[in-house]
DNA sequence: ATGTTATTATACTAATTGGTTCCTAACTAA
DNA sequence: TTAGTTAGGAACCAATTAGTATAATAACAT
């Protein structure tokens, strides 16, 4: 019974969750929000309850969108540790060639004051460490880090989380592309080539 | 003529820069200012012109008070480059372990908001270059970089530049100490032991 | 002493903030 | 058809935003 949504919560929450990505949650105002989102106050109250409510689910359909779907990737034993952690940093490469300056919402949002709030603060962090757990995986199954010990990799991969996320960090932050492009090979290097 | 000013505008500014460090533009307001400045709105804007001149006077002793040393240390000749290198790593990962988790006003203003500023933008982007440029003078003076071309070089600079801000961003999200501390040793590993 | 300027504190904008309330329209189940 | 429920939209709210203006006072140089 009862009127039906006239909106798709997932459709609103997505355009939510692109203008916090673009603009940050402090930066993005609750008429911003209804802009992007087009709906009204009553409507996005009602559905969400409040802008950190908002923003909350917005991390989770990120989560869904893009962490998850990078994890998937990084253990997909069908292809090579080396060609699973390449694409992740190609990847974020590209998403600047397509002309996406925002950066990653997770490491935009570790950067900024809305981490203060301890909620927000945990779900990025166990977002992160997930993408952390996903890079051991998939150097466990690369030629120069699956020979050796599970701490060795568990460092390295570490190192990788903290390369990709200085990586979406300076893509955002208007890194020329090529420098970018440079970077992130550099890191790849470090696991497809010869090793120390 | 004319009474004195009472507060040191370099002592004011860096209270202001402490704040902007800790919460962000956005999330500094303008009381959030007066009250860590110790001083009136009056004075402030007096002294100041506007918020936002203040954060960029307060980027500017940043520079001054961070980034210039920092590349001054890099560039050092009376120590090894491997030396001068792992000093900004380990000195990261050292900011964390005296309490302070708010990571690198640079960086953070990177992944920020008011980074869509592009006077903001253009001085991060340059205090980003020349931390960058100055990796790529310590890189110079390694053993295993230094035989290597300017090109190789430059790109490994651009590398490292990126673990630094990932460290720095990580370490405000909350990673723990011992985690950053691995991350940083992976990074310092590449130009300390025999690399490719 | 005089003129200048900085201080404090307070009051004041005008706009914007996140959030509520209320009425009406639209839908469903009985 | 009707009763119950909910969406939508607009008006409204109190608080806060950055910034301006005010006053009286205080410190300096001349």
């Amino acid at each position: 019974m009862a009127r039906p949504r006239e909106f798709n919560i997932e459709v609103v929450t997505e355009k939510a969750m692109n203008a916090f990505w673009a603009h940050g949650y402090n930066g993005t105002s609750l008429p911003d929000l209804l802009e992007a989102m087009e709906i009204t106050r009553g409507s996005l109250y009602k559905a969400f309850g409040s802008k950190k409510s908002l923003f909350i689910q917005s991390l989770g359909l990120y989560d869904s969108r893009y962490v998850k779907p990078a994890e998937t990737m990084l253990q997909d034993a069908s292809i090579s540790g080396e060609q699973r952690l390449e694409e992740v940093f190609i990847g974020a490469v590209a998403a600047v060639e397509n002309g996406d300056r925002r950066g990653c919402l997770l490491c935009n949002t570790s950067a900024s004051a809305s981490l203060e709030d301890n909620e927000i603060a945990n779900i990025v962090g166990e977002q992160l460490d997930r993408l952390t757990r996903a890079f051991s995986i998939a150097l466990d199954d690369t030629e120069t880090w699956g020979k050796r010990t599970k701490n060795l990799r568990e460092a390295e991969a570490r190192s990788l989380s903290l390369n990709y996320v200085g990586l979406r960090v300076m893509a955002r932050g208007g890194q020329a592309i090529q420098d970018l492009r440079t970077a992130a090979q550099q890191t790849v290097r470090r696991f497809k080539g010869p090793m120390t």
